[in-house]
DNA sequence: TCAATCAAGTTGTAGGACAACTATTGACTC
DNA sequence: GAGTCAATAGTTGTCCTACAACTTGATTGA
């Protein structure tokens, strides 16, 4: 309940319901509202407090944090690429290179913590905004015990669409950021002659700690903005 | 006091007092241990669930999350660069270069919403881990009514720890990130022939919103690394 | 005019209660 | 003996009420 009311005041919060800076309603209206107590309109709160949506003063109320007004949605916040595209205004696109079965090597193994060898689904895509490449994507999902008819829809559409449907849900992922200058990513005329990335090195983890996924993605520089939030 | 218990728990949890996957005490005994209410312990976990520690699993428990043992200090968490340094078992050291009072440019001006040519607070800093360049960075703060004898401690050690002299304390950041490919950026021995680097471009913020401190740090490719903590 | 005081509104914490869920144990069936 | 099911104790999620701590603006008084 908490986490509906969390995303719900999420969205609210980016269609600019209430102006920067501005005062939101107190946890009692919020409660009244949501017909819900003030300790869930809380927790709701203190959950977008954390990720620097929100400012909650004691004894004044909880603001809508302002910053250069355009990006609330960071990095440190776990979602799809795609749906991360769709929010910034952008059409999002995705074609595929590479769609296989095949074994692990040395380093996704490593990573996704199965033996050497052990079946992976491999992709080789690229992520677009508005019909332009502004990503390359090198993925290895790990197979387990995933059935085989949902590997083939993951060739296809989003890949955490799939995992969606399969009640497989990411909740987490660790991140590695370089900066890399590379004639050898990519494909297409899409590729920038300036060979500049920035290279997203991820691994998506379940509830339990489970690695399922390990991706390589490769961020044409300038195309797309990646904004952390920090906060204490 | 929800925040010193979250502190408190923070530091129980990075000093391995309980193991990667382990459930820690249940929030009624933690409320025992602290003294305080049940509610007050749950508002600090929570926090710790959103930064990615602990995994809060209805009706069995909080657990430790398990990654790959070494980071738990991501990007998403915003301390100093020397403390991040130090936290990873290096010994942080810096040389400055530049320290002086100008006027704001047009984009430092824009950044920290204050007019053009209004006074600000340049360097140019050399940050070390272990004798060697990590990064350069170069930084302005919003002077405002900062007194004058502690501009001059600014140039000496850490930004942060003479802003804590003042009591003020940024407790966001907004940052973006690129990949950088430069000749111009650095100097001294310690510049890459590479030329590669990942700028974090910084704005530091207090908690009312207001900007202090703008900087752009180019770290050298490779030899720091940066690692974000992605959650829901 | 200025300062102190007051009052209303809001968030922070307390305590008790129950619902919802999990994990384990033990009994039962086959 | 193996497997299934039910009971049970432990834990987190939510609710309610109350009050403390703080902020803000209005009021009062010198």
């Amino acid at each position: 309940m908490a986490t509906q009311i969390r995303d719900h005041l999420r969205t609210r919060i980016l269609t600019h319901e209430w102006n920067e800076g501005k005062k939101i309603p107190s946890e009692f209206d919020l409660a009244g509202q949501y017909h819900v107590s003030r300790v869930t309109v809380r927790t709701a709160l203190k959950a977008l407090e954390v990720q620097g949506l929100l400012d909650i003063r004691h004894g004044s109320g909880a603001y809508v944090a302002n910053f250069g007004s355009s990006i609330r949605a960071g990095l440190q916040e776990l979602r799809s690429i795609t749906d991360t595209i769709r929010e910034m205004g952008f059409e999002p696109g995705m074609t595929h290179r590479v769609v296989k079965r095949r074994g692990a090597t040395v380093e996704e193994a490593l990573r996704l913590q199965i033996p050497e060898g052990e079946p992976v689904l491999y992709l080789e895509r690229a992520i677009l905004a508005d019909g332009e490449v502004v990503a390359y994507s090198y993925d290895a999902v790990a197979i387990r015990d995933l059935p085989e008819k949902s590997i083939g829809e993951m060739g296809k559409g989003s890949v955490f669409g799939a995992f969606a449907k399969l009640g497989i849900f990411p909740v987490r992922a660790l991140a590695e950021i370089h900066a890399i200058s590379s004639t050898e990513v990519g494909w297409g005329t899409g590729r920038p002659k300036s060979g500049l990335y920035l290279l997203l090195k991820q691994l998506h983890f379940l509830r339990d700690g489970v690695p399922v996924m390990a991706s390589n993605s490769y961020f044409v520089e300038g195309r797309f903005q990646f904004i952390i939030h920090r906060t204490l």
